[in-house]
DNA sequence: TGTACATCAGTGAACGCGCGTTCACTGATGTAC
DNA sequence: TGTACATCAGTGAACGCGCGTTCACTGATGTAC
């Protein structure tokens, strides 16, 4: 399915931002097609037309979210004059304000727990997450060596993936004091100085 | 549903056996009622003998996997002698070597994430792991006032939530490196000093 | 120890429903000459 | 500028299937006397 048309590419970037209001808000067992093109306000028939199968939305839209989020972070990183590490951590956490993103995420966490290809892709992207961590590091801890690097972006990304499930509601509350130590231990693994 | 026979409770628990083997394996959307009477050798009208809905059955799953966690983590903690902070991070790291109960942990999660009376359960669930690592701390570093120790308690569960899903081999891969910063990082939280 | 009866354990068939998928179709838009 | 035709966008109905749930039923086990 290669969309040539302007029109055919922007309704089917609707649909995906139909399907992915549908999972952040209702799960995935409740993304059904039907679900989907309701939302999006479209004919079933018309949704297979852009997406001939179930798996060929999921995917999609997989995809999507793991490139976009990429993107942000990204930005976060890269962008020049680069705000330091407050400002990266900001933006950062930053994310677990939008609990549909979070929701978003542990759909696809148990997404990449069944299934292969899922998990494949979700495994290039946070490696990806680490690599722009890693940049980072190479301006602000430019004493670390490469593996160094490495291991304390490998180490960041997990404590904010785990903060994101906590932070947003989930499965915890949030509170100052948590994320006073919470942004030490973050801060610390982005510094010259082992952490610990 | 309160089984009286010996018999009946053991058929009970075979059965919540079944459909963890289940839902680690194929995920929530193939736990169908069928499947679940299927692994554990029973007729579907016999499974709803036990747990007369669905719903009834994930509820039922879901406490007995968050009190058999709690169970692990206390005697981790708890244990007479206390092995140390190494022993405590040995033996929670372990976890993650059991790739399905991982995958148990992102169903959880994503039926957190949609529906409030899991919700409810699953932050309970972290309240009373983190209440064990307070009490751990109480006795290692006793020189912590208790919301600082809470405080550490709660973004050492965050970190080894975000590490389950790493290390398991969902979303990354596990490296000794990176393992050897992330256990520096867990025991700076146990440690009277800030970390970082 | 034996009998009657209630409860527990387990079966089997049927139900209505929503699902993903298929397909023939119509109308709109672009393109070649 | 007009016309013919191909492609793209969107509709609507039908399909077979597996789902959760219901229910009437049988056989095994416990219990009261």
């Amino acid at each position: 399915m290669t969309t040539q048309t302007p029109k055919g590419r922007q309704r089917r970037e609707a649909l995906l931002d139909a399907a992915e209001r549908v999972l952040a808000s209702s799960g995935g067992s409740e993304l059904t097609l039907r679900a989907v093109a309701d939302e999006a306000g479209v004919r079933l028939g018309h949704l297979q037309y852009y997406f001939p199968s179930r798996s060929a939305l999921l995917t999609a839209l997989l995809d999507r979210v793991l490139a976009s989020s990429l993107d942000r972070v990204a930005r976060l990183v890269d962008r020049p004059g680069a705000g330091g590490v407050d400002a990266l951590l900001d933006g950062v956490l930053a994310d677990h304000d939008d609990p549909s993103l979070v929701r978003l995420f542990t759909e696809i966490w148990a997404m990449a727990a069944h299934d292969p290809e899922a998990s494949a892709a979700v495994r290039g992207f946070y490696d990806h997450y680490a690599s722009h961590v890693v940049v980072f590091l190479r301006d602000h801890a430019p004493g670390l060596t490469g593996t160094a690097a490495r291991r304390r972006a490998e180490v960041f990304v997990m404590l904010m993936e785990g903060a994101a499930l906590f932070r947003s509601g989930i499965a915890g509350r949030r509170s100052a004091g948590t994320d006073a130590d919470l942004r030490r231990v973050l801060r610390a693994l982005l510094r010259e100085e082992a952490p610990g």
